[in-house]
RNA sequence: GGGGUCGUAGUUCAGCUGGUUAGAAUGCCUGCCUGUCACGCAGGAGGUCGAGAGUUCGAGUCUCUUCGGCCCCGCCA
């Protein structure tokens, strides 16, 4: 099919061009048939162009644009003029393109949703028709911003001495976290690669190879189950670094971000960011990620209820639990109804109750106060320095489990009464550091890393790793924006006799860890620089860039929540001659 | 693995305690219309009510099963 190739692009047409004769190539977004006069209107990745004939000068052309239909492929030749009746709106409203000759290049069938930028549809039906979702402006605004984002990543890293170089696809399934995909060997019938959930041990291989510094734009899966800001398959911006020590890493990438927001956003973000010990975010904020746009603090009540009778309390206490309170500004006329759904939302998070104590109109209301003294009473209202008409909301558990649970609470509070659309503009980069190294796993009764086993303790942890494994911390960092964590990294251990310690604390024999992990361990023998790196969430990134919620409309071919893709329809059945090939069976239900 | 919620013209939705022929808007088709840009006006076509089973004289509506979307908990070093 031949056609006119364009001399402008639809989106570009302007003041200037007028006068000039053009060729435009595009899809049509609409055709407004006024009789005497006829619009089209031609969109492409740029915008959209306004075309006009006249029927009654040029009815052949008229005739010929009977079929014209939206999203048909055209070509069009014609004059650019001044339009008669502007459309400030656009910037290419104040011309349009007198209709000469054209082509239909390509016809279309009538699209299942039209091609709208304040699209009202279901997302199943935009996944299904993902080409078609993807040709809205508001969705390739996205991807523009997307592919920025990787240009700087290649431009800051080059020019800090990053050597961007690929690693496997197709590696050693670790059993250590998240669930492996995997993917049958056919040569080696049995065995299995796995898809990287990062390429960690590679990176810190490349180390030890001595290309100091090393970034790449990755691709990682996780066979996990899914979420609005989680997908199978997702994108990193991983670094690795060499002869560093964590401050080096967190001013490098201070810098990265700060030259991402400036040039996609053109906003000037302060550096350094502030950076708040894991405890100091948990005990504040009730989260490891804490968005510090607003206060609302959580306020630790231990002291002021050391002899309470309450006996929920007394007992929480003398198991070495935590009594924790959260001020909701404003929030004392909640209903009846209004508390019970905050006690069922605190009830998800593990919550046995929520205790409140309501000032309203004068009143103090609690169905706990008559289990606490005047005094005791007095303290929480003085602690928090609550008004008439605040709310004072309380959670009483073990250490974890109460600040997560006023964690949550917090930001659902801050949901309710608006606070979110209030802080809406703000950017708040946080570093959380000093992370627990080991998590205890209830289920293996065993500790297992919090963030991977190569992370190294803080050094002047290291004498209590025997005595108290659950106490020492890491040299791990995470980078948190408005509450979101977008990244997170560690000092590496490069030391041999570290590295095994840390093993045997996790119950990872020394043949367990040699099968494993051996080639991590091996090359650490041969003269490993101390290292350490990043990874940051791409696609979170994009999503807090293009101030949207949801990971799915900032990748191109999402998967639903689980796990399928609508439009290809995978995962798929396969032959059994692909399996039996791939020396694979698969068990009926 | 668990919880919540949704599924009705192409699309977005309405449809009460079960009761005639399942509606609206928009899109689509046809006609009219010379400055529209969400064009306007008139007319028309368009439905296995996600699927299956059950209760009932009668099911879009009630029950069960199942498929799918979205959100959350668990999970996600």
């Amino acid at each position: 099919m031949s056609f006119v190739k364009r001399t402008i692009k639809c989106g570009e047409l302007r003041r200037e061009n007028i006068g000039q004769k053009v060729s435009l190539n595009g899809w049509v977004a609409v055709r407004r048939d006024l009789g005497g006069l006829i619009f089209i209107d031609l969109r492409d990745r740029w915008g959209i162009a306004q075309i006009v004939i006249h029927p009654e000068e040029s009815p052949v052309l008229a005739e010929r644009a009977k079929p014209i239909r939206s999203e048909f492929v055209m070509w069009a030749t014609g004059t650019v003029r001044e339009r008669e009746s502007k459309n400030m709106k656009i910037p290419t409203g104040e011309v349009e393109v007198l209709l000469e000759d054209f082509g239909i290049i390509n016809p279309s069938e009538l699209p299942p949703f039209e091609i709208l930028n304040d699209l009202d549809v279901n997302e199943e039906l935009r996944l299904k028709y993902r080409y078609l979702d993807l040709r809205r402006p508001y969705l390739q605004e996205k991807f523009l911003i997307r592919n920025k984002l990787y240009q700087i990543v290649h431009k800051y890293f080059y020019e800090n001495d990053f050597v961007e170089i690929e690693t496997p696809v197709l590696m050693k399934s670790t059993p250590e976290g998240a669930r492996d995909f995997l993917v049958p060997s056919r040569i080696h019938k049995g065995k299995f690669y796995a898809l990287p959930q990062s390429p960690q041990i590679y990176k810190q291989i490349l180390m030890v190879s001595g290309f100091d510094r090393y970034v790449q734009i990755v691709k990682c899966f996780r066979d996990e189950d899914l979420r609005s800001d989680r997908q199978p398959e997702f994108t990193q911006i991983d670094c690795e670094m060499s002869f560093v020590e964590q401050d080096d890493i967190l001013t490098m990438f201070e810098g990265f971000l700060k030259l991402v927001w400036k040039d996609i956003l053109n906003q000037d973000v302060q550096i350094p960011f502030q950076r708040m010990p894991y405890k100091e975010a948990m005990e504040r904020y009730g989260s490891d990620k804490p968005d510090t746009r607003f206060g609302m603090e959580i306020e630790t009540l231990n002291d002021l209820l050391t002899n309470s009778e309450f006996q929920v309390f007394s007992q929480t206490l003398a198991d070495g639990g935590i009594i924790g309170g959260l001020k909701a500004n404003g929030c004392g006329a909640y209903s009846r109804k209004q508390l019970d759904n905050l006690t069922e939302f605190a009830k998800k998070y593990g919550a046995k109750g929520l205790a409140y104590i309501k000032l309203n109109e004068g009143q103090i209301s609690s169905p706990i106060a008559k289990f606490l003294s005047d005094t005791e009473m007095q303290s929480i209202i003085d602690k928090f320095d609550a008004k008439d008409g605040d709310l004072i909301l309380i959670i009483s558990d073990k250490w974890t489990r109460a600040y997560t649970i006023l964690g949550a609470l917090r930001l659902e509070i801050a949901r309710l009464q608006g606070i979110f659309d209030a802080v809406k503009d703000k950017y708040n980069f946080l570093w959380v550091v000093d992370f627990p190294l080991f998590e205890y796993d209830e289920e293996d009764n065993r500790y297992v890393a919090m963030h991977h086993p190569f992370t190294s303790p803080k050094l002047e942890d290291l004498e209590i790793l025997d005595e108290n494994p659950g106490k020492a911390r890491a040299i791990a960092h995470d980078i948190v924006l408005n509450g979101v964590e977008i990244g997170g990294g560690s000092v590496r251990i490069h030391d041999n006799a570290v590295q095994q310690k840390m093993f045997s604390l996790m119950s990872i024999g020394p043949e367990e860890a040699k099968d494993k992990f051996g080639h991590l361990l091996d090359a650490l023998k041969y003269g490993a620089p101390p290292h350490g790196g990043i990874a940051l969430g791409l696609d979170r990134m994009v999503m807090l860039l293009t101030g949207i919620d949801n990971i799915r409309d900032v990748i191109a071919f999402p998967k639903t929540t689980s796990g399928l893709s609508l439009m290809d329809n995978c995962p798929s059945a396969v032959d059994t001659k692909q399996l039996t090939e791939l020396g694979v069976g698969v068990l009926q239900k």
